[in-house]
DNA sequence: ATAAAACCTATGACCTGCTCACAGGTCAAA
DNA sequence: TTTGACCTGTGAGCAGGTCATAGGTTTTAT
């Protein structure tokens, strides 16, 4: 296959696949007659991994490793399950600062039913946004 | 007031400063006698509004818009309400993208207990990626 | 047979939103 | 007066691609 047909298989940009082959995920083999790319059944299962891995929120990084693990015949998956822990729990910590994000703003937009636009006036730039309670604490002014 | 001293009413990073000047942001003074920049209370105003936009998903261009809408006397709420009723969208897809993935997680992890690690044969990397079900399409392969 | 379209190559810039590093100038306290 | 903490501008780096450029190759259409 060359980088076309690979990307096609896969579902993804040509010069995602030549990223990928750059970075070492993908290890092609060349034709010496025009210099061409070669991929294989086997470069589209690495491909298709690493696409679903990306989608589970491994870094490039780490599905290099995997790969590179399952190059020198050693298990991957203890390091994927390691891995995957961790991303497990980083969603459910990514949900839940955006639920709390989703609940501030309708509570704003709420708010600002009742708020006039208003042009700015050397105090305030926006109210809408300026009224917008973020929990942050705010230190001390000093001018 | 000098660089650091408005990063620290603020609460950010005397770089973040320094580059929200470079980007139009702020808009300090000069100290014509050792060319630094001078920061008042306004633009105290602005870096705050601006930190607390970029909270609520605004980006730095939005921001920017925002600000010079300001500038130039015109409300810059109803630019305000607009953008902030898209990123509401926005955050309620990526709670609900999130929550999907959330569920296939937990769903491959107790699927995965009952399969073995396996070292990578040839036609498989790691079994407990590949069988990761991803509702992806999969197009037609040709070798 | 030839010309145009569609592909291939490598390299590097661009995107976002900062953060950090560098080299050199300025200013306060000890 | 020296040390440290600050200031200046510029440029690189992060992640994960995407796109542009310039030139070579192969396929398709005329």
């Amino acid at each position: 296959m060359k980088v076309k047909e690979l990307a096609t298989s896969a579902g993804v940009n040509p010069d995602t696949v030549r990223f990928y082959t750059r970075e070492g995920l993908l290890k092609p083999s060349r034709n010496p007659d025009n210099n061409y790319q070669h991929y294989d059944a086997e470069d589209l299962r690495r491909l298709r991994f690493a696409r679903k891995a990306r989608q589970l929120g491994f870094s490039l990084i780490e599905v290099r490793q995997i790969l590179d693990q399952a190059d020198d015949h050693h298990s991957p998956c203890p390091l994927v399950r390691d891995v995957f822990q961790q991303r497990l729990a980083e969603v459910e910590r990514e949900i839940n600062e955006l639920q709390q994000l989703h609940k501030r703003m309708k509570t704003a937009l709420a708010a600002w039913q009742d708020m006039p636009d208003g042009t700015p006036d050397g105090h305030t730039i926006c109210r809408l946004i300026e009224h917008w309670d973020d929990n942050t604490p705010v230190k001390q002014v000093e001018e």
